[in-house]
DNA sequence: CGATGTAAACTCACTAAGCGGTATACATTA
DNA sequence: TAATGTATACCGCTTAGTGAGTTTACATCG
């Protein structure tokens, strides 16, 4: 095989990311994209065949290596559930102070494409999330805290929702509001209201 | 004056709101609002000079009329704490369960956007979610909730979230998720560690 | 009362630029 | 040579935005 086709792709595939995430989708074109590859557009749609196509096999990738990050973050962190709640609320905190920060690229995804529920992307995102708040109910289970997998989804629910705030406000106190709230929550492990809860939204 | 041009201001306010609502803003076009309208594009740039200002502008209209509903909204329901949330989610379950729900306008703009930092829309947007977190607040003190401020905007923090993860997984059961953790929230009046988390997220 | 002037409200037809995507030709290397 | 990769130049379409002229409602005045 001539020239290098992986590390070409791989270079769209890393110019794409960033532009995608930083403006979303529609917004950037492939002539963007080509030219901060340094690469012609023609190049680009002879290994991607579509936008759209290019979009998911970003996506995918970025699947890979935010799964890779979480584990080793999760490997080093695996004391009282109180330091995993503060290493990942921290580790927010310092991933929204980047200078120009613009949140959850999968999140950002969904958002825009929320009128398409059945696009490629969205199931990516959706798969990627799932993921994500297993591996943190995994965590949790390891620190011996109960019911795991609805705590998980408790924190998850603060830290998506301190991913907004800090976007509409620009204000990252908001992740440490969201991290003192998920403390108390394990602390307060209440169960005896859940199921009533689940009927309301499910009935 | 000849025919009604405060009328046809609102007819296009309207139908561009439910057209940015549903599909974002940079996917939407001009063209369309105005066939929506039915109207010709020149009209539409008659009244309102270019499409940021027309989005502005919806979104200045769409605060006021969400801030009459909350009000209303927070005058109705004027009972213990946990009534006061329970009634808050349900209304976001009821919300969220309409046909091509697409998340929070305000919010779903400002991630559009979050490349753009210095947008009017964005101005907009944080005002709203501002003054809508502040009456929250004001509702909870009348229900002599402790720590209000803190209270609500752990509230809206668990609520933001919850509308991020309807639209990523499609599930309305977070809402439920939701209002359970945030019940408990308000029960476990913490304080103690308040101080140094901020102090972590800040420093 | 009825003709007329006028400014606001509106339409038609257009521009320049940008979009995703492609036909064709040429270059590189196993 | 044959498979693979890149470049130039383009297509058809859509985009935000406009220039210039037309219709409407109402005030004015003979």
């Amino acid at each position: 095989m001539p020239r290098n086709a992986e590390q070409t792709q791989k270079r769209i595939l890393d110019a794409a990311y960033v532009l995608f995430r930083r403006r979303g989708y529609s917004r950037v074109s492939m002539d963007e994209i080509a030219a901060a590859t340094s690469v012609t557009k023609r190049t680009l749609y002879y290994h991607f065949e579509s936008k759209d196509h290019l979009l998911t096999t970003v996506l995918e990738a970025q699947h890979h290596l935010a799964l890779d990050a979480f584990r080793t973050f999760g490997d080093r962190l695996s004391g009282s559930p109180d330091a995993i709640i503060d290493g990942l609320f921290r580790e927010l905190a310092v991933w929204s102070d980047k200078p120009r920060w613009a949140g959850s690229g999968f999140t950002r995804l969904v958002i825009e494409l929320a009128d398409l529920p059945g696009h490629p992307a969205r199931l990516i995102a959706r798969r990627h999330k799932a993921i994500l708040e297993g591996h943190l109910a995994e965590l949790l289970a390891r620190a011996h805290v109960k019911s795991p997998r609805e705590r998980a989804r408790e924190i998850w629910l603060l830290s998506e929702g301190a991913i907004s705030m800090i976007l509409v406000h620009g204000d990252r106190s908001y992740a440490a509001a969201a991290a003192e709230a998920a403390k108390r929550l394990i602390r307060s492990h209440a169960t005896k209201s859940r199921v009533v809860g689940r009927a309301i939204a499910d009935g």
